[in-house]
DNA sequence: GTCTATAACGAGATAGAC
DNA sequence: GTCTATCTCGTTATAGAC
């Protein structure tokens, strides 16, 4: 019988490795956790880690990696919906909000700030996520633009990035206050601004 | 003769290490730097930094409140300008700039990712930086509502929280590219929207 | 694949001389 | 205030048995 991905054996104990080191990056950073508190958490040495990621370097850039696969995944089907340009915005800041809902930073944001510190292949995987959100989001943009649901001027790279920046900046805030309304509540305004028929009340 | 500030001796070196470790902690994050880096920088030894500060704790807790109070200080002198909330608003964001210009992160963006890991008395000077900010974009956005040169939605504090989130954020997705204009772009764009006469070309 | 054992280094911190 | 010397601990990483 051929060995597959849902087989007991090789694969299952390295997603379990980046499960837990997902959490700890997420809401220590980078520099914030260590192999040790990933083996204490999953019940296995030190040693074994290093079998399946040999260097931290490499266990970050999987990290980078995975987390954009998953969110490249969401963004896509969030495009492939029938809904005009605003609703898809919605949901794209939903994607940052089940994030934060979870107790979590956006992995991305957190090794942004700690960029200066990172090997470089982490930072390659980095921007090629923010790439991709930029790209989507301009895509959305014009869509939304062109059925009439979303309003702004000048460049929609120029909104993508006010979108995006503000999306981990309140999330980055929202966690030092432990008080999620301080993402919910100026990202909807902000979503809210670009909305068509929003022209005397901002 | 009394020992003044400015005089030889006590106090100077203090703040030159506070100089070399605010540096160091915008640009690593508070847990990507250590003693030995700052001993290096200014040729002393780990030792006599301790002398200064005894713990990093208390190194970290100095960094944020002189950063903090210096920075209440810029806005103090902005919010005594006779200008339109508008322009107030514009040299908010200036301020933010001229630190990303240095190729600093904000220090309060960078340790507010770290959150988790910091010591209880970083983490209340760092809530207290974000609550002046707040309190300080409350009245100007208000004087500037009153004074016909800002117009928005709903409560001034999630304006607040919007400009706050949308430069911290857009600072730390600057510095993944090393590309100021990923700063300036989306935060010039954002207080467009909310100067007056801007109502048919968001 | 996982283990024990250990290397090699850097971290924050202290004692005590000068 | 600054130094040398040292301590203790945590870090990433490797060697080699099972």
């Amino acid at each position: 019988m051929a060995r597959t991905k849902s087989s007991q054996g090789a694969g299952v104990t390295s997603e379990r490795i980046l499960d837990v080191a997902e959490v700890l990056a997420q809401t220590r950073g980078f520099n914030g956790f260590s192999y040790a508190d990933i083996a204490a958490e999953i019940g296995i040495t030190k040693a074994s880690l290093h079998y399946h990621f040999p260097t931290k370097a490499s266990l970050g850039a999987a990290l980078v990696g995975r987390y954009r696969e998953n969110f490249q995944a969401a963004l896509a089907k969030i495009a492939a919906l029938n809904e005009p340009g605003i609703e898809k915005l919605r949901l794209y800041a939903g994607v940052y909000g089940q994030v934060l809902g979870a107790d979590r930073m956006c992995l991305c944001g957190m090794f942004a700030a700690e960029f200066s510190t990172l090997p470089e292949p982490i930072q390659g995987e980095l921007r090629q996520f923010f790439d991709e959100n930029e790209t989507w989001l301009v895509r959305v943009l014009e869509e939304g633009r062109r059925d009439g649901s979303l309003r702004f001027e000048g460049s929609a790279a120029d909104t993508a990035g006010l979108l995006t920046g503000a999306l981990e900046g309140s999330m980055l805030l929202a966690r030092s206050y432990r008080d999620n309304a301080r993402f919910i509540a100026p990202v909807g305004k902000l979503i809210q601004v670009l909305a068509v028929g929003n022209e005397a009340s901002r």
